[in-house]
DNA sequence: TAATATATAAACTGACCAGTTCAGTTTTTT
DNA sequence: AAAAAACTGAACTGGTCAGTTTATATATTA
């Protein structure tokens, strides 16, 4: 009855298909996961998902876009915290590290790596709401931490492109390919110290 | 007849169907190539693939696997070069780029990655031949960088995991989500310069 | 030359799956 | 309560594909 200002649903069960499929691709992959399953999975009738979603293709999309959405909403609460530029970007490496290492990060970055040459737009979508996204709250901080005089910084997108690599050191790549499944805190901490030494040792100024 | 548990290890068309499946695998995907493509590429019977490989995943395996080593003979073929350590530094990143950032590479980590969960083994047989191969390689060259004096480097797995992470810069993401198709030689040059600085400033001797 | 190993084409099996259709049921709206 | 919208379940279509089998052909070698 009272639903004032409320979207328009376009029916009930989209939120049910929605989290069926992304059960079922983050289990499977895209070509694993059959539609059968999904609405196996989100108690809802094929006739019914087919009603959404013209195709499997276009409900993967839609539920990986979900996913970003929810992970950069989690990663950006809160992009500043100490007035330390070593605490401040310790904790945005601390962030970025647990918005990729993620079971669900590393899954839809899998998936969408591997479908990316058949279906290029999924690879533009995710980059769009996850790298990108990433990327340019990071400008936005490095900017303003040179225009503060915490950093010094000649080539700004370089650094913006260098930083998040050095959260990754070589853990990332170990997980996206299934050689573990978990980072213990003590390596995570190690890569953050190291990647925040070496960012400071090039950008920061004389203390 | 055919006696069982004899596994056929050579034969003239081994190569042949090989060199097929490379073509078709690298085209299409794993799960877009078909056998029946590849046996039409390779001009090979159905059969004599079977006879070799007993089934899709292992001939994809081991085109990985030959791809990965005529990468790796390319990369290694000289690892020293320059005894000024910025100069040795720069061709050891260019190196590496143009091992990650070729056609062939990003084809073949775009398939494994995708296909890593379902095949675990497939995950292993490429970064043993790839990445770990890298990183040992490099891991020798600052060790004896360090020993003569010219880096000072304290965790030097630490540094091995950085430098080639500090050389992907934000381009191989664009590159295997599909997002461009070569780098610019300008930008490659950027970027092997910025890491170059970035890891001197951290671990190079005063001058 | 005869035996053996290797290769071939083509048909076949068995399974899987995306997407459609429709008659009938439930829920929401008027 | 009646109409409209959403949903169901199950069968069905049309297609793909990995892997096997068979009957036949060619090359190597003893």
């Amino acid at each position: 009855m009272n639903a004032p200002g409320q979207i328009i649903k376009q029916g009930r069960k989209w939120d049910q298909v929605l989290e069926g499929a992304r059960t079922v691709f983050m289990r499977d992959g895209f070509e694993g996961a059959s539609v059968d399953d999904i609405v196996r999975e989100a108690g809802v009738s094929k006739a019914t998902l087919y009603s959404y979603f013209p195709d499997k293709r276009l409900l993967f999309v839609e539920v990986a876009k979900a996913e970003c959405k929810a992970q950069s909403d989690e990663a950006i609460k809160e992009v500043e915290g100490s007035d330390d530029i070593r605490v401040a970007l310790s904790q945005a490496a601390g962030r970025m590290i647990r918005f990729f290492m993620s079971d669900v990060g590393i899954q839809v970055y899998r998936i969408v790596v591997g479908e990316s040459q058949r279906f290029p737009e999924i690879g533009r979508e995710f980059y769009d709401c996850g790298p990108a996204m990433v990327r340019s709250i990071l400008v936005e901080f490095l900017k303003r931490a040179v225009a503060d005089g915490k950093l010094k910084i000649d080539d700004i997108d370089l650094a913006a492109d260098q930083f998040p690599e050095l959260c990754k050191a070589g853990l990332h790549v170990q997980m996206v390919l299934g050689l573990r499944d978990k980072a213990s805190d003590e390596e995570i901490d190690r890569v953050i110290a190291g990647a925040v030494d070496m960012f400071l040792c090039k950008y920061g100024v004389a203390d």
